[in-house]
RNA sequence: GCCGCCAUCGUCUAGGGGACUAGGACGCCGCCCUCUCACGGCGGAAACCGGGGUUCGAAUCCCCGUGGCGGUACCA
């Protein structure tokens, strides 16, 4: 039994999206659940978009998620002097020739011969280099997912595998690469499935196995279609922004395509790795839902401790001395994001909704109001306790209803109808400047 | 067009011939808690794509249809 050996190998064209961090995830807890080995591969054969700006993207989204690997990153374009053997030897033992038919020639021949027969080229000794096909037969994909997949050769067009200049294409370097990595598991996303024979057969060609296959469901938009930026938060650069937490987004991400035993929903990392079964995963597509993701983000920010919310928080806004209005916030807030819009009045004043103004700072409220910044005068000491006891008093003195004093309140100091507990904001504001929030909530004297 | 993959509540899924009056989670609805928003608690509505088989028995196996998706590049 070989060691296991996966690999993910994304080309970076920029952000890395959902889909392919869910499938760096499946790699990563297959090598760390099985004592195995993860590789990184650029796939950047592809000159024009491989910047080095998009493969910084990439390692980044990963430090993020923190899933580490343990060899690579490895240039697919580094290792082409290696390309270029094999495809010299494929060309001298008669596997592969070159040819001039272009894509609008194979078209017309697959427009005369439908599905009866695959194009096969002529040697011509120049032009791009093709896979020279098997006529008879077919190629079976092991796939431990979804099973064996026969391809019909006849069905199979001989590939090109160098364009004419002698640059290689992917599916003859992800052939090679694998190979040379020694992977032993390619999990990656079905939209692969179809050129695995290809790849297949380059092996065949080089008489050696090819490796074990696991095609992971493809990833949608809530509405079914192709996730894109229209979907809100799809890449984990977004997602970042967006002020998930890196263990939620794992658990999340892990949760599509593949349950566990038990059903579980709430799964730490070190659960994941020990249960994760790649045997398991679905087989059909699944939709990127974040209400989930946020509802379980939500439970891992109520994990945290105060002080490391704290931390995170000054670390998503830039901001600092957040303790206090974090702990009155602490289980108000789903994401990361989620705090300053309901909290952020405390440093910046209040915000201006004119609607709330409109409705709790009439008549009543401003009579209310006024009652409570007498009452809140005396308080003494400033505490939570003391705080509510003084509105209280207002309430029954007025015989109002407990939101007929809470809320004019809340408007005077927040500006708006949400905030955290009205006691705990007045405390954490302090005396000083509730009264300053309030006497410029009410008309002058 | 051709080749291929897929198909359980709105969504993610459990289910791998009888344990299914189909279970859980998100979301939704109602109630409770309550100073707003949340959190939490309780309850509810909600699904086996259709049609044929196989079988004593099918959500589970097979076939066809339908639908979705992917591939079909001198892209990756």
């Amino acid at each position: 039994m070989p060691a296991l050996r996966v690999r993910f190998a994304p080309s970076p064209t920029g952000n890395l999206h959902i889909g392919g961090a869910r499938t760096a995830l499946y790699n990563w807890l297959m090598a760390r659940g099985g004592d195995g080995t993860l590789v990184l591969r650029i796939e950047d054969t592809d000159r024009e978009r491989s910047t080095p700006q998009n493969v910084e993207q990439i390692l980044d989204a990963l430090r993020w998620l923190e899933l580490d690997f343990d060899e690579g990153p490895i240039s697919q374009v580094s290792r082409s002097d290696r390309h270029q053997d094999v495809l010299r030897r494929l060309l001298e033992d008669g596997h592969a020739y070159r040819s001039t038919a272009t894509a609008d020639d194979v078209r017309a021949f697959k427009d005369e011969h439908g599905a009866d027969r695959g194009f096969r080229g002529e040697d011509e000794a120049q032009g791009a280099v093709r896979l020279r096909v098997p006529d008879e037969g077919a190629t079976v994909v092991h796939d431990i997912i979804r099973g064996d997949t026969t391809f019909q050769h006849v069905h199979l067009d001989d590939p090109v595998i160098a364009r004419a200049d002698g640059t290689v294409l992917y599916n003859f370097a992800v052939a090679i690469d694998d190979l040379d990595s020694e992977i032993t598991h390619v999990v990656r996303g079905e939209d692969h499935l179809s050129n695995t024979p290809k790849q297949v057969l380059v092996l065949e060609a080089l008489g050696v196995q090819p490796p074990l296959y696991a095609h992971l469901p493809l990833l949608h938009g809530p509405d079914g279609k192709k996730l894109s930026k229209r979907h809100g938060a799809a890449s984990v650069q977004e997602l970042r922004d967006a002020g998930y937490l890196p263990a939620a987004v794992r658990n999340y991400l892990a949760l599509l395509g593949w349950g566990a035993d038990d059903d579980a929903t709430i799964l730490s990392t070190e659960q994941l790795v020990a249960q994760f079964d790649i045997t398991r995963v679905q087989r059909n597509p699944a939709r990127f839902d974040e209400q989930k993701l946020r509802w379980l983000n939500g439970r891992y920010m109520r994990e945290l401790s105060l002080d490391e919310l704290t931390r995170l928080l000054e670390e998503h806004t830039g901001r600092t001395g957040l303790a206090d209005a974090v702990a009155i916030s602490h289980e108000k807030i789903q994401t990361l994001a989620d705090f300053w819009p309901l909290a952020g009045f405390i440093f910046d004043g209040p915000s201006d909704d004119a609607a709330a103004r409109e409705k709790w700072l009439d008549v009543d409220g401003l009579g209310a109001l006024g009652e409570a910044r007498t009452a809140l005068e005396h308080v003494d000491p400033w505490t939570v306790e003391g705080i509510e006891a003084a509105l209280r008093g207002v309430i029954e003195s007025r015989h109002a209803k407990p939101k007929d004093v809470f809320q004019p309140v809340r408007v005077a100091v927040a500006g708006t109808t949400v905030s955290p507990g009205i006691f705990e904001t007045l405390s954490v504001l302090g005396r000083e400047e509730t009264l300053r929030r309030l006497d410029a909530a009410l008309p002058r004297a």
